[in-house]
DNA sequence: TACCTTTACTTGCAAATTGCAAGTGCAAAC
DNA sequence: GTTTGCACTTGCAATTTGCAAGTAAAGGTA
């Protein structure tokens, strides 16, 4: 373990480039997906998605997502071995992004079918489709943990 | 050069998978950022952006993304030794998700002040201003080419 | 109490990718 | 016909990725 989490050097000050520089990689945004559109919380539920991440990534990109406050880890209290990661507000907050990814993908791509759940009602109704899955998970959020 | 622009195996059938395959890293989004929003065109304009991408990367990049119908490469009527790169229509359509991450960097992070100009009007009003600059790029295109 | 299982990681190492620096090739300008 | 500009390519070291195996600690079972 290095400097994955706290990279001392920035290459601008674009959002954009920040953006990338915390989620820029084949891995994060498909673990934040997990997170938004399944009930997948723990380490070997993430582990068990269909893209099949790497154990020593999926920790990297776990760390590197909490130290990003993107994420953020609780202890199970029904189960010590087990750890729960949740989006903050500011994962929620990708919503949007993620949302918009699959979207221009199944546009271009129509074997892109495994999301097409979220991409009918997306296509529907994009702006209230957004805020309808951040509103959900912000609620439960707040059940979970308030 | 290897399998860059056809990537033979496929993670899996989510939409949001196949698009990081083409798009899940630290530069390829940049380059796109430049061509929606400045007048760069050419290989050097590009490789003259503030984060200072590396002459290979920038190379296996564009060749990336032409490779995947975002870019496309034409010859410089004027100028025989130049070659100026312009999106597609699937290259414009990434506008939404470019300004939605700008945005959120925005959001989360003050310094992020560099694309202040399109935040402004994000902010405002998100859906016109995602089609304005869409249909700014269309035109331009369409001018360009036709 | 000892042992097995589950869960969440860590470690070691080979392979692939990235990034830097230098070089190449060709069109155009001088 | 020599130099310059532009778009790359090449070589190599350093970093990152990905696979396989190992570890540690909580919880269940005998």
């Amino acid at each position: 373990m290095k400097k994955q989490i706290v990279n001392v050097e920035r290459r601008s000050d674009c959002g954009l480039s920040m953006a990338l520089e915390a989620l820029g990689d084949r891995w994060s945004l498909l673990i934040l997906r997990d997170l938004m559109f399944t009930e997948k919380r723990s380490y070997s539920e993430l582990q068990s998605s269909e893209e099949g991440i790497a154990t020593n990534i999926l920790a990297s990109r776990l760390a590197a997502l909490e130290g990003n406050q993107i994420i953020r880890k609780y202890s199970d209290i029904t189960n010590g071995r087990r750890s729960l990661y949740y989006l903050t507000q500011k994962g929620i907050d990708l919503v949007p992004v993620v949302l918009e990814l699959m979207h221009w993908m199944s546009v271009y791509n129509p074997q892109a079918a495994v999301c097409s759940k979220q991409m009918k009602a997306f296509r529907k109704d994009r702006v209230s489709t957004i805020s309808n899955y951040m509103e959900q998970l912000k609620i439960q959020h707040l059940e979970d943990h308030e």
